[in-house]
RNA sequence: GGGAGCAUAGCUCAGUUGGGAGAGCAUCUGCCUUACAAGCAGAGGGUCAUAGGUUCGAGCCCUAUUGUUCCCACCA
C-alpha cells in the first residue's frame, strides 16, 4: 500500500506535469518487453520533421496516438509506440541553406557538398531534439529507448536494401522522363509534391506562318516562352476545320524554326483554335504526344527556370521576363493576335511554393503498377481498414491511377542513391555497401551525386524501426503493426507508400487500420498557416492551461476524418472540467479515512451506491466500445458526462450526509463506493488526461505503482443494478421538475421556499427507504416530510409523481396563482398532445403490427405514465381553484 | 472533368444498425450553498438546407436540387 496525500486547493497543472512524466520515464513505464507473451499493440509514430517544432496538427495526432497506446498498455497489451524523427530533406535544406545565406552569406556551393552536410547534422543535433521535448511535454508516452531517425544507421541500410531490391526486381529505373522541377529548390518532386492552385493568366493567341503558303496557323498558349522548344502544332486528325493543315511545316515566329503539323487524338475538337504547339521537353502531355511522333526535345531551361541559348536573345532572362519581353516583340512583329484573360491551375512547389516547372530530366524512378496491385487488394478485401471508411476511396482512386514515383532530387542531404558510375567505362553499378572501383573493369568510380526523396525512407518506417533488415525480436513481435494515425493530407504522402512497402519487403501490410484525422484550424476555420500568423502554439496552450486540457480540447467534439476548430471557449471548457475534477477529488479524498479501497457487499450498499455502480458500469461499457471503434470523442464527452452530471451533481451530494459521519458502517461503505468510482472514472480518463489523473491517482489509496501501468476498467455485469437506478432516474427527474418550477415561480429569495419529499406509497416507506430520501432531500435542498399524509393533505401543493415517491412544494402567498395555473394549462394541453399523439400511434394498426414488442409496450407504458401525470396536473389546478 | 465531405439552437459541433431533437459556449433569471464562482439551481432558443420517395415511423435510408469546403486530374 502506497502512502497517499492531500491535493492542493488550486489545480495547478505546471506543478505536476513535468515532475509525473519525468518519474514515468524513469520508471520504464513506456518501454515494453518483446519478450512478453500478451498480444501486441505497435504504433509508429508519424516522424516529424526534424528540426520542425511542435505544432496543433502534431499535438491532435499525438494526442490521439497516446489515448490508443495508453488505452491498450491499461488493457494489458504488449504495447508499443515507436518514436522518431523524418530527415525531411527538402525542408531541412533550405533551412540550413537560409541560416548559411543570412549568417555568412555563403551557397552550399561555397562550401561543397562534405562541409555542407557537417553544417546539416550540427543543425540537426541542434534542434533535433527540440521537438522531442515537446512530444513530451504532451505527455506522448512513447518508447524513446527505441526512438528512431530516417538517417540512423538502421533506417539508412533498410533504404539500400529495400532500393538494391527494388533495382535487381526491375522495378526501379533510370530515365529521361518529364518531371516536375522547382527552379528555387533546384530539384525534380514528385507528383504528390505539387500542389495546385488556381491563378489568372492570359491566352496569348499567336500566328505560326505556313511555309510556302500566305496563311498561318494560330496556337494559343498559357507560356508563351516555351515556344522555343515546340517542335510540331498538333490537331485532330478527325477536325474538318484543321484536315488540310496535317502534313504541312510551319514557321516559328522570332526563331524562324521550322516544325510540321502533326495529327494527334490529344487535340480536342471544338476547344481553343484546334490547333496545339507541341513542346515535349515542357509539358507532361507535349511529351508523350512527342513520344508518339518520335519528336525532338527541346529544353529551352536553365535549372533555375532561365532562359537558355535555345531562346536567342533571351538567353539569361528569368522566365517570366523573357515572357514579358516575348510577347511585346510578338505583339511588335504582327504574331499577336489577341490576349484572353484566362484561369488556370499552376502547380507550385510544397515546400517552397515556387511555381514548378514541367522538364524533362533525367531522374531515376520507380515502377508503380506492380506494386499498386497488391496495395489495391489489401484494401479492397480489407486486410487494410481505413477510418472512416471513406478514406479507404480516396486511397484507391489515388492507387489506380498512380503514375510512376520520381524518387531522385538533386539535393544533398538525404540518402544518397546506391548507383556507382565508372569513370572509366561507364558501367553503372547499384550496390548495397559502397564500392570504389568498377567490378567490369577495375577503375574507379563515383557515386550517383542525387539524393532519395524523403517519402522513400519514410514508405519504410513501420519495419525500418523495428531493425529491418535484420530479423530482430521488437520485428517479429510488432510487425505488423496496429493502428496507423495521421491526417487525411499525407495518405499519398505516405500511408501509401507504406502499404505498397510493405508488401513488397515484408510480404505483409505494414497495419491493420489507419485513422484518419482532420486538420486543426483556427477559430474562424482557416487553416493556420504562417503567412496568417493564425498558428496557435500548443506549448504556449500547454503552459497556460497544461496538457491534459490541451489534449482534452483536441479530444472532444473531434469526429474521425473531419477537421475541427480550435479556440478559447473549448480549450477553457477543457480547463474547467478538469478543474471540476480536481475539486470532486479534493472532496473525496479529504473525507477518506480509509487506507485501501474494497468495493462493499451487495447487501451494504445503499441505493444510491447500486444506482451510481450500475451508472459507472454503464460507463465502462459505453467508454470501451467507444474507444475500440476509435470514436475517441464519443467516449470522451462519455466520461464528461457522468463525472459532471452524474457524479458530481447528484453522487457526491447524495454521498455527504453519510460522509460526515464518524466511524459508522454507513460511512465506510459510503467512502469505499465514492472511491471505487472515482478511480474507476480516473483510470477511464486516464488515457485522455495522464497528467490529472496520475497526480489524483497518487493521493487516493491505490495498488498499482503508477494509474498508467493499471488495469483499464471492464464491463462488469456484478454491478448491473437496473431496478434501483431507473428508480433513481425518475425520482431525480422529479426533483428537477419541481426545482424548475420552484424558480419559474419567482419565488424569492428560492432557496427559502421548501421542497417536500416523500415516498408515495406510505406502506413502503421503511425505515431504509426513509432514510434514503432524507439523503436526496437534504442533498438536492428540499426537504422530507415529516408525515407524508399531513403533506400532502395541505392545501396549495404542488407536485410531482414517480413510483416511489412524490415531491411536492407547498405553495405560499408569494406565489403568483395566476402564473402557475397558466403553467398547468400548458403542462395539461402539452400532456393532452402527447396522449394523443400516442393512441393514434397505438390505434395505427401497421404500427402495432410491424414495429418491434419493445418499442410498442414502450409506446404503451409512456401513455399509461402521461395519463397518470396527466390526472396530478387536473388534481392540482382543482386544488388551485378552491 | 472525376471523387469526397459538410448543411442540426445565436456560435462551434455531437447525434453509430430508422423508434418521442443533444452538448459546450453565448444570452436571460436566481444563488457566496463548507469540493469547485474555472462554481451551483433553472430558463429561453431548432420546419434537423429544399423538394420528392421508401417505411407503421426519417435528422438518419434513396433520388433530385441549392449552397459550401476539400481532394484528384490538368484542355493547349
Amino acid at each position: 500500500m502506497n502512502s497517499y496525500h492531500e491535493l492542493p486547493k488550486v489545480y495547478s497543472p505546471s506543478e505536476f506535469e513535468d515532475r509525473i512524466y519525468k518519474n514515468w520515464s524513469e520508471k520504464g513505464y513506456f518501454t515494453p518487453d518483446a519478450k512478453n507473451p500478451a498480444p501486441h499493440f505497435s504504433v509508429v509514430i508519424p516522424p516529424p520533421n526534424v528540426t520542425g517544432q511542435l505544432h496543433m496538427g502534431h499535438a491532435l495526432d499525438e494526442t490521439l496516438q497516446d489515448i490508443l497506446v495508453r488505452y491498450k498498455r491499461m488493457q494489458g497489451f504488449n504495447t508499443l509506440w515507436v518514436p522518431g524523427t523524418d530527415h525531411a530533406g527538402i525542408a531541412t535544406q533550405i533551412k540550413v541553406e537560409e541560416q548559411l545565406r543570412v549568417n555568412e552569406g555563403l551557397t552550399r556551393y561555397d562550401l561543397g557538398r562534405e562541409k555542407f552536410l557537417e553544417r546539416v547534422w550540427d543543425w540537426k543535433h541542434q534542434y533535433g531534439n527540440r521537438i522531442i521535448s515537446q512530444l513530451k511535454k504532451l505527455g506522448a508516452s512513447c518508447d524513446w529507448s527505441r526512438e528512431r531517425f530516417t538517417m540512423d544507421e538502421g533506417c539508412s541500410k533498410a533504404v539500400r536494401e529495400v532500393f538494391v531490391n527494388l533495382y535487381d526486381k526491375g522495378l526501379i529505373y533510370r530515365g529521361n522522363r518529364i518531371i516536375n522541377w522547382c527552379p528555387h529548390c533546384v530539384t525534380a518532386l514528385s507528383d504528390a509534391e505539387v500542389e495546385y492552385s488556381e491563378q489568372e493568366g492570359f491566352f496569348w493567341h499567336i500566328k505560326y506562318s505556313i511555309k510556302g503558303e500566305d496563311g498561318y496557323v494560330e496556337v494559343a498558349t498559357t507560356r508563351p516562352e516555351t515556344m522555343f522548344g515546340d517542335t510540331a502544332v498538333a490537331v485532330n486528325p478527325d477536325d474538318e476545320a484543321t484536315k488540310h493543315l496535317i502534313g504541312k511545316t510551319l514557321i516559328l515566329p522570332i526563331v524562324n524554326r521550322e516544325i510540321p503539323v502533326i495529327a494527334d487524338d490529344y487535340v480536342e475538337i471544338g476547344f481553343g483554335t484546334g490547333c496545339v504547339k507541341i513542346t515535349p521537353a515542357h509539358d507532361p502531355n507535349d511529351f508523350l504526344v512527342g513520344q508518339r511522333h518520335n519528336l525532338e526535345q527541346i529544353k529551352v531551361m536553365n535549372d533555375d527556370a532561365t532562359m537558355n541559348s535555345h531562346a536567342g536573345k533571351y538567353e539569361g532572362m528569368d522566365r517570366y521576363e523573357c515572357r514579358k519581353a516575348l510577347v511585346a516583340d510578338l505583339d511588335a512583329m504582327g504574331y499577336l493576335i489577341k490576349t484572353v484573360p484566362h484561369a488556370h491551375n499552376v502547380g507550385s512547389c510544397y515546400r517552397c511554393n515556387t511555381t514548378v516547372e514541367p522538364i524533362t530530366s533525367n531522374q531515376w524512378f520507380v515502377k508503380m503498377e506492380p506494386l499498386a496491385q497488391p496495395a489495391l487488394e489489401v484494401v479492397r478485401d480489407g486486410r487494410v481498414k481505413f477510418e472512416p471508411e471513406r478514406f479507404s476511396k480516396t486511397y484507391i482512386n489515388w492507387m489506380e491511377n498512380v503514375h510512376d514515383w520520381c524518387i531522385s532530387r538533386q539535393l544533398w542531404w538525404g540518402h544518397r542513391i546506391p548507383a556507382f558510375y565508372c569513370d572509366a567505362c561507364g558501367e553503372m553499378t547499384v550496390s548495397k555497401d559502397d564500392i570504389t572501383v568498377c567490378p567490369k573493369c577495375g577503375a574507379a568510380v563515383h557515386q550517383e551525386s542525387d539524393v532519395l526523396d524523403t517519402w522513400f525512407s519514410s514508405a519504410l518506417w513501420p519495419f525500418s524501426t523495428l531493425g529491418w533488415p535484420e530479423q530482430t525480436e521488437d520485428l517479429a513481435k510488432y510487425y505488423p503493426t496496429s493502428v496507423l494515425v495521421t491526417g487525411y493530407d499525407i495518405i499519398f504522402f505516405w500511408v501509401a507508400r507504406m502499404i505498397f512497402s510493405g508488401l513488397e519487403h515484408m510480404g505483409k501490410e505494414p497495419f491493420s487500420t489507419v485513422f484518419i484525422h482532420g486538420l486543426v484550424r483556427d477559430a474562424q476555420g482557416r487553416k493556420m498557416s504562417k503567412s496568417l500568423g493564425n498558428g496557435i502554439d500548443p506549448l504556449e496552450i500547454i503552459d497556460k492551461y497544461g496538457a491534459d486540457a490541451l489534449r482534452y480540447a483536441l479530444a472532444t467534439g473531434n469526429s474521425p476524418g473531419n477537421d475541427m476548430r480550435f479556440s478559447d471557449e473549448k480549450i477553457e471548457a477543457a480547463r474547467n472540467f478538469a478543474n471540476k475534477l480536481w475539486n470532486a477529488s479534493r472532496f473525496v479524498r479529504m473525507n477518506l479515512t480509509i487506507d485501501e479501497i474494497k468495493l462493499p457487499e451487495t447487501s451494504v450498499l445503499a441505493k444510491e451506491d447500486k444506482w451510481i455502480l450500475n451508472e459507472f458500469n454503464k460507463l465502462v461499457g459505453n467508454v470501451t466500445t467507444a474507444l475500440d471503434k476509435f470514436e475517441v470523442g464519443v467516449a470522451l464527452a462519455a466520461i464528461y458526462d457522468f463525472t459532471w452530471d452524474v457524479f458530481c451533481d447528484w453522487y457526491i451530494e447524495l454521498s455527504k450526509s453519510r460522509l460526515s459521519e464518524k466511524d459508522t458502517a454507513e460511512n465506510i461503505t459510503a467512502q469505499n463506493v465514492i472511491a471505487y468510482v472515482l478511480t474507476g472514472t480516473l483510470k477511464l480518463l486516464h488515457p485522455f488526461m495522464p497528467f490529472i489523473t496520475e497526480e489524483i491517482y497518487q493521493s487516493l489509496p491505490h495498488t498499482d505503482e503508477s494509474i498508467m501501468i493499471s488495469s483499464y476498467p471492464a464491463y462488469d455485469s456484478a454491478l448491473c443494478f437496473e431496478a434501483d437506478a431507473e428508480d433513481m432516474a425518475r425520482v431525480i427527474a422529479a426533483i428537477k421538475a419541481i426545482r424548475a418550477r420552484r424558480n419559474e415561480m419567482n419565488v424569492v429569495p428560492s432557496r427559502k421556499a421548501k421542497v417536500y419529499i416523500a415516498t408515495k406509497y406510505n406502506a413502503s416507506f421503511n425505515e431504509r427507504s426513509a432514510v434514503f430520501f432524507k439523503r436526496l432531500a437534504s442533498a438536492s435542498e428540499v426537504e422530507v416530510a415529516e408525515s407524508f399524509d399531513g403533506v400532502i393533505e395541505a392545501d396549495n401543493t404542488i407536485q410531482v409523481i414517480t413510483d416511489s415517491a412524490t415531491v411536492f412544494l407547498p405553495l405560499s402567498d408569494l406565489v403568483d396563482t395566476e402564473k402557475e395555473r397558466a403553467r398547468l394549462e400548458a403542462e395539461q394541453k402539452k400532456l393532452l398532445g402527447e396522449i394523443e399523439r400516442i393512441e393514434k400511434k397505438l390505434s395505427n394498426e401497421g404500427f402495432v403490427a410491424k414495429a418491434p414488442a419493445a418499442v410498442v409496450d414502450a409506446e404503451r407504458a409512456k401513455l399509461d405514465k402521461y395519463r397518470e401525470n396527466l390526472a396530478g396536473v387536473l388534481t392540482a389546478l382543482d386544488k388551485l381553484n378552491k
